[in-house]
Formats: C-alpha cells, sequence, structure tokens
DNA sequence: TTTGATAATATGTATGCACATATTAGAAAG
DNA sequence: CTTTCTAATATGTGCATACATATTATCAAA
C-alpha cells in the first residue's frame, strides 16, 4: 500500500478491478482520490491508469472520469513475425524466391483497398518464403508505385519486398486481419499442400499519412500456429 | 521542431527511424541531446522514446543508450473479442448452444496442456454460439475443475462458459494461438460447413499463478476474419 | 423551453529536479 | 593477464507544479 512505484500500483488496481470492487460500467475513484490513497503523486496513479486503459480495463475521459469497462476486453499483442527471422530461429536457411513480378495496372479490388486512381499502376508480387528449400508461407502482395517510386530497383530476388519496404517506406499505421482461407491453385503448388487445404493467412495495409503503400496476403504452410501472450 | 508534445516528438523521431537517419543496430542520440534538438524536457523525450520502445521500433537499455532495432518488429494489438458482443455488435440476437457437458478423467493432452497431475478430473463442454440462431462458432472447451470448483453448478446453458470464468476466476495470464483447420465432423454439423472447410481457429489457455484454470478451442463460422490495427 | 455562454472539474501533459538502477569502462589489486 | 572494485553514465522513475483541454453542469438570455 505505501508501496508507491506506478508497477505495483498498477497491479494493485488491476487485482481490485478483478475482485470487482468497482462495478463494470461504473465510475472508479478519481486519481486524485486513489493518489492520496496509495499516498503518492498524481502523476505516478495517473500513470498506472493510462497503462490499464491501455490494456483495455478501464476507458478513461476528461471531466467524465474513469470508467470500468462493461467487459472487460482482451487485448494480445503479437509480434508480427518477419518471415526470415522465424525461419532462420529454427536453424533453417531462408530464401524468398520471386515467382511473378508484373507491373499491372491495379485491378479493381486492389485499387479499392489501397485508395487508387483507376488505371494506376501498381507492382504485382508472388513470393514463395523458403525454409531450407522448403515452402514455408506464400505471399501475394501489391505496392503502389506511385507512394514507393524506388521499389521498380529493388533487388527483390535478394531481399523480400517486406524487408525492403520496412526499411525504404515509412508508415504511419496499416491494418491487419487473420484468417483461415483454403489453398487455391497457386498456393497449394507453392505450399505444397493439397488444394483446399486449411491455411492461416495474414492480410496486411499499410499506409503513411493518406498513401497508400502495399497491401498483402500471405498464407502459411499447414498446420502453422501464431502464438501470443495475454 | 519546436512542436514539443510527446506525440509530435515521437512521430518525428519515427520518420527519422524510418528514413534510415540512424542505421538499424546503430546506437541513437541520449536522451539529453534530442531534449536539447526538441527544445523539451528529457521526461518528454523519454516518453515518446519508451513508446517507441513499446511499438518494436528501437531497444534501450540503461547506461548503454538507445539501440535501432536490426528489425524492426511489428506488434500488432487485437481485442480478442467476447462473442456475445461480437455477435450483438452487427444486430443479431445471441444465444450459447450447450451440445455438450460432462465431467471426465482428463485425456492426456488436455492434461498436458493444463499442467494436471493424471487422472484429474475436468468438466468438458461443447458450446455453439449462434447469432439470431444461425452458428457463428463452435467452441471446444476443458475446465480444471479444482481450480474453479464453482463451474459445476454455473448455469452454462443460459451464460457462456467463457463470461461465467471471466466473472468468478481471476486469472493473471494466458497465452493464445490463432491457425487454420479444417472442419471436422463437429464443426462442420455445428457451423453448417462442409468437412474439411478452413476455418479460423483460436486456441487459448488461461491461469492464475501457477494454477491452470482452462484451455479451449474456440473454431469460426467459414469466412470470418479478425481483424486489428498496427 | 430552448439556446448559449460560463464556470467547474477530471484527465492530459510539459517541466525541473532529485534520486534509483543497470551497465559499462577503466583503474586497482592479485 | 585476470579478477575485482569503483566511478561514470544513460535510462528509469517519482514528485510538485503549472497549465491545457475536453466535457459536463449551471444559469442567464432569448
Amino acid at each position: 500500500m505505501s508501496d508507491h512505484n506506478h508497477h505495483s500500483i498498477r497491479e494493485a488496481i488491476r487485482e481490485r478491478l478483478a475482485a470487482g470492487e468497482w462495478p463494470p460500467g461504473s465510475l472508479m475513484p478519481g486519481e486524485t482520490a486513489l493518489a492520496e490513497e496509495y499516498r503518492c503523486a498524481r502523476t505516478t496513479v495517473n500513470r498506472a491508469l493510462q497503462t490499464l486503459a491501455e490494456d483495455g480495463l478501464i476507458e478513461r475521459k476528461r471531466r467524465a472520469g474513469t470508467r470500468v469497462k462493461e467487459t472487460p476486453t482482451r487485448r494480445a499483442t503479437f509480434d508480427i513475425p518477419i518471415i526470415r527471422h522465424e525461419i532462420e530461429a529454427t536453424g533453417a536457411k531462408y530464401r524468398p524466391h520471386l515467382s511473378l513480378r508484373e507491373t499491372v495496372a491495379a485491378p479493381d479490388h486492389i485499387a479499392a483497398r489501397l485508395r487508387l486512381k483507376p488505371d494506376a499502376m501498381v507492382l504485382h508480387l508472388q513470393t514463395a518464403h523458403l525454409a531450407d528449400g522448403r515452402a514455408h508461407a506464400f505471399e501475394d502482395r501489391w505496392v503502389n508505385i506511385e507512394a514507393v517510386p524506388g521499389v521498380i530497383d529493388a533487388p527483390l530476388d535478394r531481399i523480400s519486398a517486406n524487408e525492403w519496404l520496412v526499411r525504404h517506406a515509412p508508415y504511419s499505421s496499416g491494418d491487419v486481419a487473420f484468417l483461415a482461407t483454403p489453398a487455391g491453385m497457386r498456393e497449394a503448388a507453392a505450399l505444397e499442400a493439397r488444394e483446399g487445404d486449411a491455411l492461416f493467412t495474414i492480410e496486411r495495409t499499410t499506409w503513411f499519412e493518406d498513401r497508400f503503400i502495399t497491401t498483402m496476403r500471405l498464407s502459411y504452410r499447414p498446420g502453422y500456429k501464431l502464438q501470443a501472450r495475454l
């Protein structure tokens, strides 16, 4: 109780939340009150509460105060793996195999996803990510050339598009989706799977400010699991 | 540059990182230097850098300084959805349908996952989560009775096991895995899918301190996507 | 009654300062 | 040359304070 660092205070409050001391949806004591209770500065309580808010347990609004969330969302943080690392971590040798590289007018669904003007040119890439020569994942990617002109000359046969982009295209935000897809002809061939096999797939689109950079779909070989801690 | 709040400073530094001003793996200027450059207090830079570290872009060590990560990890945060909410958010009516409830000696793979002594009793539940009567997801769950004795008398036909556990069993941590699984006979029947269809699946195990509480596998109907922001 | 200005208030954030703590470099001892 | 101790240093954190900002409550004017 007199232990006053933001970690311990955060954990103390977390336990009180779990114990149901303040019912879901209700207002909990203000920063000043808690600061007094824990005999620390308001700054410290502020920090603790901000973290709890990031964790999704409480909601805070100026003037309105801090509320316990009706349903404590569980927020899981994933380190989206860089494939090369994932592979090298198992001791295998990584090699990207670029099977398609074309510059084309964006098809409708891609133009929509990247918010491109009609007929804008995009770079279309298909890459098999190999671990010791065996397929680990298959990537289908579209890059907005206008946003990253340099990509045209990138040595994508040696470095994966992902890594090249990470190094050369700053990005502000993006979104990801996880889903399961049945293997199509291409994926089946690339991943030594049968058509229709259940593949774990990540879709990802990134942009910088209001400029869309790239969208891609990455399907892992059958049996792959993405793991995280809660 | 003279704009000095931790957000703008964080973004400014993020851009400089993306631009490659400090090569990956190298040491970047210390807090004091940056504070001087941005004409703000070291505290403010500290905050900015801490966030960037949480985002996985840099690594910080006392005395050693702040280093640019060799490979910037992309960290995605997911709100693991409470199924009832997910369904109610679409305007549909949620109903859990408990199709199996048995108390049995834990099979080996479950005993291993929950670190149970051999022949410990577990509660085995299978639930279809329905949206307006149509299947949304299928859940296969095992609960460690010893850790949550009250679960025996829980009205699991009215409230989902998940919600009951959230309210009655505090838990300290857990792990999750995302994967794709082919629909088995049970899933196919419950989800109006065909056997072998690709299903997005979440596996989750939670524990409190050193006591394992529950492990479950949740398969969503075909076509489901879990979305997040980077 | 409705609208709009105004005050009150809880959280958000910047700052200067002090001190804690981890880590490293370098000096001293063996 | 190796080990051990010590000092230097970059980050980590707490605190008091001041002010910013969003939101709500209150009350007066139309």
